[in-house]
DNA sequence: CATGAATGAGCCTTCATTCAT
DNA sequence: AATGAATGAAGGCTCATTCAT
């Protein structure tokens, strides 16, 4: 493992353990057992190291499946499938990375996840609501389908927070569309 | 306005716009007109602040259907929708905010909003795909659907990122399950 | 007990757990259950505090032997035994009060310690190795000898530090022959 | 002399002159010229490099005599003297660098110096009463001896405060003992 | 008498980066 | 190619003190 490789390494071991900020130069030439000089011998900078080990964390491994042009025996959903199940234990390493702001923040990030509960208790006790009242479905499992929803919307935000989406509030209504269409007693 | 309320203005103002880490309490006390000691005579710290203001873009203004207990006369599709259709403008401050590795780094936001297409448009290729090789119901809109593929998943692994899902990987099975329930073309 | 009498015990209770810059007037202030403004209506700054503080730790209870002019029926001995025993527990809190750099700063105290201890511990050995070559009295304690001798250097130098003495190489040597005096073998 | 020989001096300069908080990172590195970063190359912080000067200031030139272990043929006596004479020069700067309390502030050293002075006039006085009571020796210097008891005094304080004793009392009682024997008229 | 919000200079420390060797 | 000493701006934060109320 020559240095650069082994900057590399140490990117991917830090940076999602301790976040952009948390992870200094020192920390990383440290463990990779290099110099300073040597660092900015292979980067240009620790932000182009970090786009390095972002790019590592979210495609090692599948660029397969994108690759493949010619319609392909195996059916789309598998190939769906295997095309996000597999980050799904890069994506923990992925989020952290990135989810700057709360690392070393106790309070934020204990207050975010609250947050997050919140949302999705209150979502499925209002799918309940609409179970007994003969809106929702009885057969769905509301704490699946509240994770669903809350799930859905969290995604398209943070999509949209990375990049615009054309017209958000549309697509956000049609999705959930979508999901409604299957929840509703009555299908249209 | 009292000294709080400016701090607090000055964070909701710059946390979102530069990240925590790109907002120096400079800044801070400059747009707030507040001197530092001033600052820390309303907040124990600069994180406090930041978790205040958090606080704020998460839910100023939708307190109150969670509040509510008795059952509702209105729908439980309405009340989710105002539950989370209010949020939707508050979200991207939020992300923002909390996606700091990406701030002042022109590189890896770039990069990862790359990575976010590719997904996108990989997935939506593989539902035509699937669409040609009668796997996958023609009426639907693969553009659409590919959206809300990687939504609800890229939503299930920040859910699952800040507060640890039980069984993460059983629950985007069967959100998954739910999704090809309904774009399959052959219904069960 | 009115205000100036309960800064005076926060006072008394925090400059010799905390020294003079480990004490801020906001630990002050608060353990006195006065404000701020209140303080400084009683004293005229924090160092004006100390000083009373220091003044009430080293006197109190003791300014009656000084007043005492008469020749006096109890033995001189008696007396000198009180003026010091007395002080002995006083001392503690004042020395922590005054040594002020060591704390905060386990480093720096532990050095200083090892230090003395070194001073005695040889003194002690050299005391012994006099006594196995006939120059030492047999009879001595070595440990309380060197005890002796280096309490009295130490006790000199900070006499010397707070107030210059006229001669102090002078004096500290005539204070090592009367030591020398009671312990060398041979009484000249 | 190299960067960390210029921070030591400026150490060795600044704090026995003005103590430790009275002596800011900013004046050593201005006196040494070198960077902020540059100190912190050579030291870990302002306290090491306090710890260090500390360990000069005791301890330069005097580690011969300690590590001397085989018997001598030079006098216990001068080799104690070596051992503790030297360090009178260096005392007062030890003083001066860890007494800080006084640091800064007149009227606190004027009033511990005041308190010294009583101390040794209060004893000196008690002296010469004991000597016109037929109590104390006529032949004594009450002046030297009364800096004596101080001195010891208040050096068996200065070691039990920064480094507790097993028995003060007991070994004060005992060295008070030893003085007296001395000093005593009608010897026992 | 008493309050406590406000001050702002100053603190120690960290940082990514450079460059002479 | 590699080193690591040096940089110095910027960081968050603390402090004794003041003053309008």
């Amino acid at each position: 493992m020559d240095g650069r490789e082994k900057i590399l390494a140490s990117g991917l071991e830090l940076f999602p353990a301790k976040g952009f900020h948390g992870t200094s130069l020192r920390d990383i030439v440290r463990l990779a057992g290099v110099s300073k000089g040597g660092f900015y011998h292979h980067f240009e900078s620790k932000e182009e190291l970090f786009a390095a080990v972002v790019e590592r964390t979210l495609f090692a491994g599948n660029e397969q499946p994108a690759a493949e042009e010619s319609p392909s025996a195996r059916s789309a959903e598998k190939q769906i499938e295997e095309l996000f199940f597999a980050p799904l234990r890069r994506a923990r390493s992925y989020y952290a990375m990135v989810f700057d702001g709360q690392k070393g923040s106790e309070i934020v990030r204990k207050r975010i996840s609250e947050i997050f509960h919140h949302h999705i208790e209150t979502c499925s006790k209002l799918l309940r609501q609409g179970q007994e009242q003969g809106e929702v479905r009885d057969s769905i499992d509301c704490d699946l389908w509240s994770l669903q929803i809350v799930s859905t919307l969290e995604g398209c935000f943070l999509l949209h927070s990375v990049s615009p989406l054309e017209n958000p509030e549309e697509s956000l209504r049609r999705m959930f569309d979508n999901i409604w269409r299957v929840i509703r007693k009555v299908d249209i």
